[in-house]
DNA sequence: CGCTGCATGCTTTTT
DNA sequence: GCATGCAGCG
């Protein structure tokens, strides 16, 4: 460590320009731009600061005018505050905004970023300590699950009922606790079959023996690190003279740890975050941490960002009143001085081709100004939907009428088939003993190297104690190859040998170098004899791989960088609607928003209720709220009482999130005839008198709207939430018996032909066999107690 | 070795 | 309904 001081990252800012100290007491106009609460979080820069900032309070605004001021004021060079975020994104937005507002470019912000890449830069620096070479390579989650496979197969477990990903969950979610394999407590001792420990353990070990680590290790190296050589923590602990934390209701156990250890130094510890917008329990985010700040950092101070800048007053207080209904918040009260505008509005539907056919027109009549509204472009409007299999609808919808759209958050550039291809054969070509990414592209394009030539090389490896490239060298010197891969092998392993020769040649220039690769491989040819559609699409991403080649200095650059930043949002720039996820929503925000699908077992997701209870249905409304307070001016939610689920019709309720919005603020919008005729009405004429009679009134004031509610509340409220739908479900299914004759208001008439769980399965007279769920089926001869 | 045909089983996602 | 993944066949 005696090297610490000469580091590049400390280094910077001593000798660069950005010499905060001797700036000190300039004066400060950025300030004046501040409401009272965000001022005082600027200001409070000494000590634990807590701060909770609502949706739309201006968080990323005091978070970057907070260390503008630590800047200015001299409290700190750049070097010494360590900033991190979540995502890159995040990460470079805080760059921008900083450089923005102190009117220069902040070269030495080393220690701003995410997690993960901090951790890879400190661990570079101290990979010995845990038994790794400092040019370590970041695993995918693909050569991760690869490798737990091999590992399933070698203990001679049935992967099909132990798949490699359940596994690579649970390790997971054990380096999310911060367990390393010696630390899984014993209670845990049962996971998957009884050898979740031990092949965690031989993970690990594999791992080393690859000089390679996953995205977990990243923090967890870090993690033990710091609590094995004191000496490394406490220069760290010196050094980072203030710690500022970027969406705090994130963070998981390990983070948490990570934090709590670096702050103790200097204590000056600054955690932005909103309870009621953790949505990422899932992945092992701990709202505890968050909760639990004041004991956590004795003598820390609470700021609470209340002022709203982004909604209009209906909007806040329909997400007000759902958030409300959890249970255990920190508590906010967001307001604002906008004006009234729209009420939040609420619409049913039949199934979901309607629902999106309804928002389709919407758009396009938006795009005119609707409702005394003003003209909204497409980029304005957003759709977001809880699970992404949702969009499929509205892509489906948009083509047809020719609406543009732009699906966010899709499978990333990165993640794409071909561009881990290729990114596996430049990684080769770096790095010969990448044996992961050897194995990858060995047999792609095809080469003859199937199952048995493969085993063959890695046992040949293995004897040898070589990598998997040598294992297939030896393999063709000695003949062991046969057939086609015999020559095949042999003329890859040369090439490796050229293209790994150019790799380390700094006058080589990397992009010619990348495209002969490709070239040469075989590669780019391959997909030029695929006659499938995506074929010409995946031969423009090589493409474009090539280009994003130009920003970087060799190909070892690219590679490291690609490991961590994996956002490449390419787009033409033409007014489009965006169609993402609520979880891809957060941060963001649309003068309007379409929030489709809420649909009990849907939104909330039933799977997230069944699995964890109470918490989950609360992390469903946290997602509820983050949906709503996407919107500026306009919100617009809607159900369908029907939906097409794995190719089987599914009958739902309306969300019991629709029933927690204030009445006040809400708008019921009910299209003339929207039950009644037209598209999706063929088929099903036997509904359509109870659909008429239904349109006729709003739904809030309709029998069928208020037996539905009355339903829920007598039925669900004095239930524990999470068996609620099965107590539910169980008394309604058994309320039919196989051969009952019943009427669905989307089907018809039909006869029950079984039980299956909690949906009847029923074959009617004009729409064939369809499972359904019971209550949106009564006897026939009560055909008009329907609902709607 | 590689292709085809059937069985299976499904949130959310960053790094 | 669709993608993925395996077994069995050519």
């Amino acid at each position: 460590m005696s090297n610490f001081a000469e580091d590049d990252a400390f280094e910077a800012a001593a000798s660069g320009s950005l010499s905060a100290r001797a700036m000190a007491a300039r004066p400060a106009p950025y300030l004046d731009d501040l409401n009272p609460a965000q001022r005082e979080a600027v200001e409070a820069l000494d000590g634990p600061v807590l701060m909770l900032a609502g949706a739309g309070t201006g968080k990323t605004k005091a978070l970057t005018t907070r260390i503008a001021h630590l800047l200015n004021s001299g409290k700190a060079r750049p070097n010494e505050i360590l900033a991190v975020t979540f995502t890159n994104k995040a990460a470079r937005e805080m760059k921008e905004r900083v450089a923005k507002l102190l009117g220069q470019t902040v070269e030495g912000m080393p220690w701003l970023g995410t997690f993960h890449a901090i951790c890879v830069k400190l661990l570079r620096r101290h990979a010995e300590l845990v038994g790794l070479k400092s040019n370590f390579t970041i695993l995918d989650t693909d050569d991760q699950i690869r490798l737990l496979k091999q590992l399933i197969v070698a203990a001679n477990i049935d992967e099909k009922r132990w798949p490699p990903r359940m596994l690579s969950g649970i390790i997971d979610n054990w380096k999310n606790r911060a367990w390393t394999p010696d630390k899984v407590p014993a209670a845990e001792a049962s996971a998957f079959n009884q050898r979740g420990t031990e092949l965690y353990a031989q993970y690990q070990a594999r791992l080393k023996e690859l000089n390679a680590v996953d995205f977990g290790d990243l923090l967890l190296h870090i993690l033990t690190i710091f609590q094995t050589h004191a000496d490394v923590l406490a220069q760290y602990q010196r050094w980072f003279r203030y710690v500022l934390v970027d969406e705090y209701q994130d963070t998981n156990v390990a983070q948490y740890m990570w934090l709590r250890l670096l702050a103790q130094g200097h204590k000056n510890i600054c955690c932005v975050g909103d309870d009621d917008q953790s949505i990422y329990g899932w992945r092992g985010a701990e709202v505890g941490n968050i909760l639990r700040f004041e004991k956590d950092f004795p003598g820390a101070k609470v700021i609470r960002l209340e002022q709203n800048y982004r909604s209009t007053p209906h909007i806040l207080a329909a997400a007000s009143r759902v958030i409300d209904t959890n249970e255990g918040r920190l508590g906010k009260t967001l307001w604002t001085d906008k004006n009234d505008g729209e009420k939040v509005r609420l619409i049913g539907h039949w199934d979901g081709e309607e629902e999106a056919r309804w928002i389709g027109e919407e758009l396009e009549a938006m795009q005119g100004g609707t409702r005394g509204l003003r003209p909204m472009d497409l980029d304005e409007c957003a759709i977001l939907v809880r699970a992404s299999h949702q969009m499929r609808a509205f892509e489906d919808r948009f083509l047809t009428i020719g609406l543009p759209y732009r699906v966010i958050g899709g499978p990333r550039f990165y993640e794409r088939m071909e561009i881990r291809d290729a990114m596996a054969y430049f990684r080769v070509a770096c790095s010969p003993d990448d044996d992961l990414a050897f194995e990858r592209i060995v047999n792609t394009p095809k080469r003859g190297a199937g199952d048995k030539a493969q085993q063959t090389m890695q046992r040949a490896a293995r004897a040898n104690g070589v990598s998997l490239l040598e294992g297939a060298r030896l393999c063709v010197s000695a003949g062991d190859l046969t057939g086609k891969a015999k020559g095949q092998i042999g003329a890859l392993v040369e090439q490796f040998d050229r293209w790994h020769a150019r790799a380390l040649d700094p006058k080589q220039n990397h992009i010619e170098l990348a495209e002969q690769i490709l070239d040469d491989s075989g590669y780019t040819a391959m997909w030029q004899n695929d006659k499938t559609p995506e074929a010409p699409g995946r031969l423009e991403n090589l493409k474009e791989l090539v280009k994003a080649l130009e920003n970087f200095e060799n190909l070892q650059g690219f590679l490291e960088h690609v490991a961590l930043i994996m956002d490449n949002e390419t787009d033409d720039g033409g007014a489009k609607v965006s169609i993402m996820t609520l979880h891809g929503a957060k941060g963001l925000e649309f003068p309007a928003v379409f929030l489709p699908g809420w649909e009990d077992g849907l939104f909330p997701s039933q799977r997230s209720m069944d699995e964890s209870g109470v918490k989950g249905l609360e992390e469903e409304r946290r997602l509820a709220y983050v949906g709503i307070t996407r919107a500026e001016e306009l919100c617009t939610i809607s159900f369908a009482a029907n939906r097409r689920v794995y190719g089987q019709w599914q009958s739902a309720l309306p969300s019991r999130f629709i029933d927690e919005l204030p009445e006040d603020h809400v708008e019921v919008l009910t299209p003339p005839g929207l039950y009644g005729g037209g598209y999706g009405a063929a088929g099903m004429a036997g509904g359509s008198n109870i659909m008429d009679r239904a349109a006729e009134a709003n739904v809030y004031n309709s029998p069928g709207w208020k037996r539905l509610q009355a339903r829920q509340s007598t039925r669900g409220m004095s239930q524990p939430q999470e068996s609620r739908n099965m107590v539910i479900d169980s008394t309604a299914v058994s309320a039919f018996t196989q051969g009952d004759r019943v009427f669905h208001t989307k089907f018809g008439y039909g006869y029950v032909m079984g039980i299956e769980g909690d949906k009847l399965d029923i074959e009617f007279e004009k729409a064939g066999s369809k499972k359904v769920v019971a209550k949106f089926v009564v006897a026939a001869d009560r055909a008009d107690d329907v609902p709607f």
